[in-house]
DNA sequence: AGAAAATGTTGGCACAACCAACGTTGGCTT
DNA sequence: AAGCCAACGTTGGTTGTGCCAACATTTTCT
């Protein structure tokens, strides 16, 4: 024992960019871990999912509401299309756009998705008891809500 | 309006990995922007914040404290090195360690970000009275107290 | 008709967070 | 004392996320 080997400095302790960090780190290595149990991604979850709920949509369409990128978009939905997951036909009524429709085996990958997510959320949620939770739901929900959609 | 361009699906919107993955991207644009004002990044703040509150350390002890990765820690202490921030010595009692101690440049530059900081603080958890703000600190600080440090 | 906007696509960038390997050096065991 | 193992700094990767710019095509607005 040379020197103490002391823990985080008091100054990044607190503070809250860095916990909201630390924790969405946490979150996102037992996700990212739990989704890779299936061989997929967060966008690709989340893609599954805006495709289930909204129906057919265009690329653009499903990046406003998902919050990914155009370009990665693309990307995203390639590798789902590679799967089958989902279907990319040109769209007749505006030869700009491509539908992007789920598959039936898209339903069936997203539901089991939507079991190994829970889980995850459970673990992550783990320490907090169900009060808890809720209140940090809800605290985050607001922050967020008051930062809206600044994607500059 | 073709299509109503809905907001993000229900199964994203609610998501607790998925709501503090958002706040922490919220807490890290303001954060990176109020930083680069001073032309510096996060890991240059943890790091001089880390030299100041312990006293000069090895590069290694640095990284464990700040949770920079070794061969990341080489990079930003060479960046900071440079601007003379701090000074690299070796030490002549282990010559496999390097000594890195902070100049008076660099304590002048930390009050700076100090500043910087603390108004990004005030930014992202503008929507939060303090009350709030302090049940929020208890609860991410539960949650990565509870994860610990699994960097696996 | 002509200007402006939207769409998909390619290609690039930055950053955070990792990991593996290496040579050097130190400590520990036997 | 020798030998092994651990720690250190360093180089050089990789991955995923989130961006941005440019371009051709097509649609919409004026």
């Amino acid at each position: 024992m040379d020197s103490p080997e002391g823990p985080p400095p008091q100054r990044l302790r607190t503070l809250p960019s860095r916990l909201t960090n630390q924790a969405a780190q946490t979150a996102n290595r037992i996700v990212d871990q739990a989704l890779a149990q299936a061989g997929v991604r967060r966008y690709h979850y989340a893609l599954l999912a805006a495709l289930e709920e909204y129906g057919p949509a265009s690329q653009a369409a499903l990046g406003r509401r998902t919050g990914i990128d155009r370009s990665d978009m693309v990307a995203t939905v390639n590798d789902l299309a590679e799967r089958q997951l989902l279907e990319r036909a040109p769209d007749p009524e505006d030869r700009r756009r491509n539908i992007v429709t789920i598959t039936a085996a898209g339903r069936r990958q997203l539901a089991d998705l939507d079991r190994l997510i829970a889980a995850a959320q459970d673990e992550f949620l783990a320490p907090l008891p169900a009060a808890d939770r809720q209140n940090l739901i809800d605290l985050l929900t607001r922050l967020v809500g008051h930062h809206g959609d600044k994607r500059n």
